[in-house]
This record gives structure tokens, C-alpha cells and sequence, in this order.
DNA sequence: GTTTACATGTAATCCGTTACATGATTGA
DNA sequence: TCAATCATGTAACGGATTACATGTAAAC
């Protein structure tokens, strides 16, 4: 019950659970057939992860006893507690940290998932901006460095290269976000389609 | 002196060793210091993952004490072992495991730069064009994904677009850097400049 | 003469991985 | 009935984070 810090992984179910109830099995079949599968968790990290939330107070267990449906197998249904919305909420709500930008860059992405229907249009433009801000920072430095020891032509340079085409494609991405998440309300659909899209060659 | 496995932090820091002598301070301003700094080892990580190496036979120590130069601090030199240079190798000559090359991509970019001057041409060539097959397929999967469940058009489209951008950013890199070392001999120095270079705003 | 950078460690804690274990249910 | 899937766990182990601890050399 008192303010733990949670993992992140604890943060990522606890979401999964506020967006829908659902059971340690839904979860690890939410990992495994979604992109997010990048990650599959092992019963030894999701079961005590669970239990952890649990006794912190911010989900609950709905026990598979009693009146269910007939034939239910023992499963049970996780839900959020108050607690854990709230405390949902304030995970979504922090602000992105400029200098863990890139290292993070993934968790930010999940988050960016989790606020729709939970955050409002301008909390989810607000952290839009600064992650964009984040970004070019990053690129901003990633460039400085580049010039700064401008000498080195090889594989690190390449590299570096690498780092600053990659999130500049972040950052372009997170621009169209903004500017489609704003004009929301207009339902054209205008499909994402960056303008290196010739350069994938196979 | 059993063949072990190493964590990837050992992996890169035997690497680094190979690179160049190093005492666990150098390392240490190495992630400080150069873009290599999106992760910082703490002191309680990075020591005893040096007493592992040396444990292990890779690596070893030069004391500080003795002929060496007056007013010289305490510090042990580390260089590899012959076969901690076989491991080195050993290492940067592995696969591009496809279904992990969202997960592990900056890893194959580190492995990347340590190639440079330890294995031939023609293994970083080989090493670049499986992973851009392996970049290719993943991007295809998301594709197919984002084909497949086409209805939600919310966040999470908004997201799956970010990775297949990233990813096919990733692979257009791959591909330059490909020509770009194919044709070294010839120093013209053509950098990287990606299509998308305008749509990043700022 | 005191702060800053150099330089290396230890101990507690926590969590994720791996591997193993158990049993119920569905479909062939 | 035999396998695969459903569904949930436990135990050992290893390693990373955090925080603490220690001492020297250079700089101001």
C-alpha cells in the first residue's frame, strides 16, 4: 500500500490491466502475438510481478470461484484498483526526461499507447511537443559530436550516422502525430508515409 | 577458464579492452564521454564484471606497482588474453539472430564498430547484409501486421507506424553503409544524408 | 587547505531468467 | 487416450542498481 517505486514492467501490466481486466494468461498472449512481443515475459517475472501489484494495492484478484459460468477454467481476473488508475494516470503523466531520450525512446512509445482514453487530447499534444523536443536535442548533440571529432571516417562514424538518421525519423514521426492527432476531427486518413520511403531498397 | 557465458556488458567491455588497454576508469569515461553514454556502468557493475573477465581468462591485470613511471596512481592496466581475444571474435562473428534484431539492434550497431580492423571486409559485408534481410523481415512483419488488424486507426496504429519507420530507417542506413564500404578504396567521402532530411522539423 | 577529479572497491536489495513442476481442459 | 493448449506457480541463480566507503593527487 505505500508508494512503492514500481519497474517498469509492473507499470507496462499495470497499464495492460487498466485498459482491460485480464488474466496472467491474457497478458502473456498479449506479448506474444502482438508487435509488443519484441518482449515475452517469463512466468517467473509475470506471476510475482502480479503478486506485487496486488499486495501493493493498486490491482485486484477476482477469485475463479463461486458463480461463474460453468466449465470456467481456474483463472483469475486482475482489475485495477483505484489506487492503480491513479497511479496509472501520474505514469502517463511524467514528463520526459530530456537526457534519457534514447535509451527510453521504446517506453515512451508505450506510453504514448496507453494515453489514449486516459489522458486528454492536449496532455497527449502537450507530451507530443516534448518528446519532439527531447529528440531534436538529441540529434542536435549527436550532430555537435559528429563535427566535434570530425577526423574519424570509419565504422563509428557510420554509426553516429546511423543514431541521427534513425531518430530523426523519430522526430519526423512525431511531427505528423501532432499535426494527425490534431486535426483529428477531420477523418482523413492520411497514412504516414516518410519521404526516405525509396531507400529501403529490398 | 570453462567457457562461460558472458552477459552483453562483458562482451563489450572485453571489447573494449581489445580496442585498446584500458583500467576500469578509462572505461568508465568512455561511457561518459563519447554517444556510448546512453548507458552509464556503475562502479558496482563494472569492477566486478572486470573480476569476471579475469576469473574467466580473457582478460588480465597489470599491476600497478613497480618500474612504473614516478608519481603514477593506482590503477590496473587490463589487455586481453589470447583468448580473450578469441572470445572478442568469436562474438563479432555471430549470426544476426532475425527474430531478435528489434530488440538487440543497438547491440549489432556496437558490434559493428568494434568489427572494424578485427574481422576481414568481407565478414562486415556478409554481417551488414544479413542484417538488412533481417531488418527487411522485420519491417515486412510489421506491414503485415499493421495490413492485418487495419481497423484501428488510434495510438496504436500511430505507434506500429513509428516502428516501421525507425526500421526502414535502420535498413536504408544499412544499405549506405554497404556501398559506403564496398567502394573505400575510392576516398570520396559521400555522407549519409537520408531523403527524410526535411521532414524533421526544427 | 579545501574542493574536484582520479581510482577502486563492498554490501544490501531486488528482480528477471532459466528450469522445473503441477494440473485441468479440449480436440484428435 | 494422448497430445496440445490453458493456467499458474516455485526455486536457484546471477547480475545490476543503489548507496556507502576509502584513499590519493591535482588544482585553485
Amino acid at each position: 500500500m505505500a508508494e512503492r517505486h514500481l519497474t517498469v514492467f509492473e507499470h507496462i501490466l499495470l497499464g495492460l490491466i487498466c485498459a482491460a481486466p485480464a488474466s496472467g494468461y491474457d497478458l502473456k498472449q498479449k506479448f506474444a502475438t502482438t508487435p509488443m512481443g519484441v518482449y515475452k515475459p517469463s512466468s517467473g517475472a509475470l506471476y510475482p510481478a502480479l503478486r506485487r501489484l496486488v499486495a501493493s494495492g493498486l490491482i485486484q484478484a477476482q477469485a475463479p470461484t463461486g458463480d461463474a459460468s460453468p466449465s470456467a477454467r481456474q483463472r483469475y481476473l486482475y482489475e485495477p484498483t483505484p489506487q492503480g488508475r491513479a497511479a496509472h494516470t501520474r505514469w502517463l503523466s511524467a514528463p520526459v526526461e530530456p537526457a534519457t531520450v534514447a535509451r527510453d525512446l521504446g517506453l515512451h512509445l508505450m506510453r504514448f499507447v496507453m494515453m489514449e482514453r486516459v489522458l486528454s487530447q492536449a496532455d497527449v499534444l502537450a507530451f507530443l511537443r516534448t518528446l519532439a523536443d527531447a529528440l531534436a536535442a538529441f540529434v542536435a548533440q549527436l550532430d555537435q559530436y559528429a563535427a566535434a571529432t570530425d577526423l574519424d571516417v570509419g565504422h563509428a562514424r557510420l554509426a553516429l550516422d546511423h543514431g541521427i538518421a534513425v531518430h530523426r525519423a523519430s522526430l519526423g514521426w512525431v511531427n505528423h502525430a501532432i499535426s494527425a492527432l490534431s486535426t483529428e476531427d477531420l477523418v482523413i486518413d492520411r497514412r504516414f508515409q516518410p519521404d526516405n520511403a525509396e531507400t529501403d531498397g529490398r
